[in-house]
RNA sequence: GGCCCCUUCGUCUAUCGGUUAGGACGGCAGAUUUUCAUUCUGUAAAGAGGGGUUCGAUUCCCCUAGGGGCUGCCA
């Protein structure tokens, strides 16, 4: 398995190292990269220039492919006097190179002296056309070409990289892939591929073709793309990355406090599902299940909701122990010492109420500092002038409870309760508020509990005195 | 525009000619809860349209429409 990214012109450094801990991360350790070694290295593009360069002057040598010369401006020169002839799909081909700058069209002593001079070529493809090209998919079945549509694809580039088809084709080739197993949007670029495999006599040991549905956009229009991370604010990438330019950092599933094991297990079933109602899998379980004959054709919206809600089921099945470092990273983010609670309490208490890790602690900042936000809107909207005294005397009789526990603080807070006249609902939002600072939230006297008796007391003696 | 791919509830999907068209997310209603959330229960919600083939089409074929992809010296 090679998995590929040669985004050249917009090479970003370290972008190799990214995508070997974004697999870290989620849990698919590759076990040979650019590092390691392997039977097939080197493997970094830049590494393998002269192998492009040697099979590309094959091709020439054979006939099957030619040197241009042509300038960005004669190709939209080209282009432009097509479009005006009325030609639907202006493209270099067959029809028109001989009109263009390249070796096909030139005299040979000219071609001889712009080699010569060193003038920087690209290589092209030579597509015969009126052929058909028939590719077998296996998701999709018999797609079918006619080489008469397609363009001679540049295989080497004027600074002596190759394209994606060049690379892409002799790689695999030399690397023995046996699928080839990559996104809906490269189904149309297959042609040439066969073609280049046909024009290296390599047609026999051709890998087979897996052309997945594409992840769409929550919106429907279009495939989902790096930019929709902001534009919906969710995430799109499994690490966030990092950028001096804020307008450059990329947030990642990792940011946004998702489990790796929930990203896996949702975006498996984008586009694929085992046929049973079952939704959760571990990696596992997915790697013995999935069967890719179940792998749809037509893409799918990408449903953050959705993706939450898997999150969520995996959180209820965390440890306190595989959380607790991240609680505590996500607890230092926010400036908050967690140290002085009992965090696995806070944990326990706040787990089911939440579908992110993340959240544990902005829900549960009270836990983690006395400067409470209060919610002045819903706290008057309860506060009458008889619920000070009250709060008051539970704080006076809280003190003396032992053990102060959530069954004892709530049997002795709900006895004055019940004899104050004033009523269960206008005093235990009181109550909450005292301790959070919001009218809502986890059970008050849990809340009490993982708090600890004095700072209870204190903060029921602190709202008391309001008026 | 041309070429290619696709089309079941709002969304992700099950169904491989005969089903009351099932599940999940989201929505709505109810129960539980001192509140919110969780949880549980219930409920609304779909075969794009038109032709065929067939005893019978969501399922097979064709056309139309709609969506997506490609159409670069990007991948």
């Amino acid at each position: 398995l090679r998995i590929e990214d040669t985004d050249q012109t917009r090479y970003v450094p370290g972008a190799e190292e990214y995508i070997i801990r974004a697999l870290n991360w989620l849990g698919l350790t590759p076990d040979e990269g650019p590092e390691q070694g392997g039977p097939a290295a080197p493997y970094r593009q830049s590494e393998r220039m002269a192998i492009y360069k040697d099979f590309a002057m094959t091709l020439v040598k054979d006939g099957k492919a030619y040197y241009a010369w042509d300038t960005p401006e004669d190709l939209e020169q080209m282009r432009q006097r097509l479009t005006d002839k009325g030609v639907p799909t202006p493209k270099y081909d067959a029809s028109v190179r001989g009109e263009m700058k390249n070796s096909l069209s030139m005299a040979a002593s000219e071609v001889e002296d712009l080699l010569e001079a060193n003038v920087p070529y690209t290589i092209r493809l030579k597509v015969e056309p009126g052929q058909s090209i028939f590719i077998q998919d296996k998701i999709r079945g018999e797609v079918v070409f006619d080489s008469t549509e397609l363009d001679d694809k540049v295989l080497l580039k004027a600074d002596g990289y190759p394209t994606y088809h060049l690379a892409n084709v002799v790689d695999d080739h030399l690397m023995k892939i046996t699928d080839v197993i990559r996104g809906e949007e490269w189904l149309p670029s297959t042609a040439h591929h066969v073609l280049l495999y046909r024009a290296f006599g390599w047609e026999d040991t051709m890998p087979t073709f897996s052309h997945l549905p594409l992840i769409l956009k929550p919106d429907g229009h279009g495939k989902l793309s790096k930019r929709d991370g902001q534009k919906f604010g969710f995430p799109v990438f499994p690490l966030a990355w990092p950028s001096a330019n804020p307008e450059e950092s990329i947030e990642g599933f990792d940011s946004f406090g998702f489990e790796p094991e929930a990203v896996i297990n949702f975006l498996a079933f984008l586009g694929w599902n085992p046929g049973t109602e079952q939704e959760i899998f571990s990696l596992e379980e997915l790697i013995n299940v999935f069967d890719p004959e179940r792998i749809h054709k037509g893409g799918a919206r990408f449903d953050y909701d959705k993706a939450l809600w898997f999150n969520q089921q995996y959180v209820q099945q965390l440890s306190f122990a595989s959380a607790e470092s991240r609680l505590k990273k996500y607890g230092a983010d926010l400036g908050y010492d967690l140290s002085v609670t009992n965090l696995e309490s806070v944990f326990n208490l706040l787990k089911a109420r939440v579908h992110r890790l993340i959240e544990v602690v902005p829900q549960g900042y009270y836990f983690f500092t006395d400067a409470l936000v209060m919610d002045e809107v819903e706290i008057s909207k309860k506060w009458t002038p008889e619920a000070g005294p009250v709060l008051g005397k539970i704080a006076d009789a809280l003190k003396s409870v032992a053990p102060f526990t959530h069954e004892s603080a709530a049997a002795v807070a709900k006895e004055i309760i019940q004899t104050s006249g004033i009523k269960m609902g206008v005093l235990m939002p009181l109550l909450r508020a005292a301790l959070t600072g919001t009218t809502q939230g986890p059970d008050v006297f849990a809340i009490a509990e993982v708090l600890g008796k004095e700072k209870t007391v204190s903060r029921m003696l602190q709202m008391s005195k309001r008026n």
